[in-house]
RNA sequence: GCGGAAGGCUGGAUGGCCGAUUGACCCCCUGGGGUUGGUAGGAAAGUCCGGACUCCAAACAGCAACGGUGCCGGGUAACGCCCGGGCAGGGCAACCUGACGGAAAGCGCCACAGAAAACAAACCUCCCCGGUCCGCCGGGGAAAGGGUGAAAAGGUGGGGUAAGAGCCCACCGCGCCGCUGGCAACAGGGGUGGCAUGGCAAGCCCCACCGGGAGCAAUGCCAAAUAGGGACCGUGUGCCGCUGGCAACAGAGGCAGGGAUGCUAUUGCCCUAGCAGGUCCGGGUUGGCAGCUGUAGCUUGUGUGGCAACGCACAAGUCAGAGGAAUGGUCAUCUAUGGGGGGCAACCCCUUGGACAGAAUCCGGCUUACAGGCCUUCCGCGCGU
């Protein structure tokens, strides 16, 4: 009962080509080649999850905030990793829109245990650090 | 009250804030916004059976091979499922368990032990006769007893005998033939045979019945871009009445209109080549739509037939439809459970903290997982009356 692929992902918005300051949204990693593109970019880990974070090229995509999600077998079976990646869905959209600066996919990689039971005010500060963290990095 | 058997239900609650997806309606209109309603399970799981549906193949047939099922009757769209019954085994009982067709069609196997494991045979033994150096030896009869084994060629008792033996008899078992009850599996009882038929078919096999293959990543459609491949066609419309036919339609005829490309060939006809056109087929990429959720329906209620599974009738409701995959995140209060403390007790306080598990085309089953709670019926024992 596995849907396609090791790699699980959510999504969260629909894709929309909204202004980004107005609106709240934003479009869901889909490809797997964009997931690929990602891993080989920056990265920070965090108790409850892994970052990562790539910066577009000029005029790559639209939409200047993308998000994907990925929860793989190790996270635990279907009820945990489902669960895994709604608090993940969840801290991206409270967080991300206020703190990305620049036009860049994000990946939130679940983490066994930790992502399904740690603190969410912890998730949130946490997911906050790290993308102050990369964003302050040369690439 | 204690112990047990069978069946069923439930599987956290309420609220605040912030979301996701989808149906309907409205508004601006590539796309979005608003209002309102819906939004996981009993197993959604394993993917083990049975179907619906789609495509492929083909006479949807038969045969062969292969696979499956296997007491009888019923239920069902169907099943390897369910219900009822039979038989066998277990339990004091309620009840539970069952690959439960065929071993006088054939082949094969039956370890170890044992003399012998399937044309029976004779280790110890029993009996008779003869011999004897009294230890036993030779010839013959027997298969009861001992011993081995999961199993030793009917069992028990009596008669009989040299000792024995279905050799004879009674009962039991077994085979065969009637009878009675039952739709049947089967049961009961009668007659008869002196006993012939060891077990294993989750060994081959035989018999009966069932099965074409692949699967929603099926399949159909649209758009864009890419490629520009293969095959075929290339005059033919309308009206009118006639004939045949139930009809769709077919046949011959009449009238009207239109058309019969270009080149080569002297012309006509035929053939060939090229161009435009039409139809069909084929490869692969991306995105989207359909399939997609409402029916062999399902749920609830009532009535009715049936021991039951289930059927029939009526009424009401309609109950997830995602697509890197929505159905949620978080906080508070209450609450189940476990632990600690206080109190004679009801109870109070602190703390812990929620079983198995997440739809992926849809149904019917089976199997497996499951903290805790609740209900019904039945059995045994004990106590009281």
């Amino acid at each position: 009962m596995t849907p396609p692929e090791a790699p699980q992902v959510g999504t969260v918005a629909t894709p929309g080509a909204q202004p980004p300051a107005v609106s709240s949204r934003f479009e869901t990693l889909r490809k797997r080649s964009d997931f690929l593109r990602a891993a080989r970019a920056a990265h920070t880990a965090t108790p409850g999850f892994i970052l990562q974070m790539r910066r577009h090229s000029e005029g790559e995509v639209a939409n200047p905030l993308r998000v994907g999600f990925t929860c793989s077998k190790k996270v635990g079976n279907a009820v945990a990793r489902n669960r895994a990646k709604r608090r993940l869905r969840e801290i991206a959209r409270l967080v991300l829109p206020s703190v990305a600066t620049s036009a860049a996919d994000f990946v939130l990689i679940g983490r066994k245990q930790a992502t399904a039971t740690l603190p969410f005010d912890q998730l949130q500060s946490d997911l906050r650090s790290a993308v102050h963290k990369l964003q302050n990095t040369r690439r």
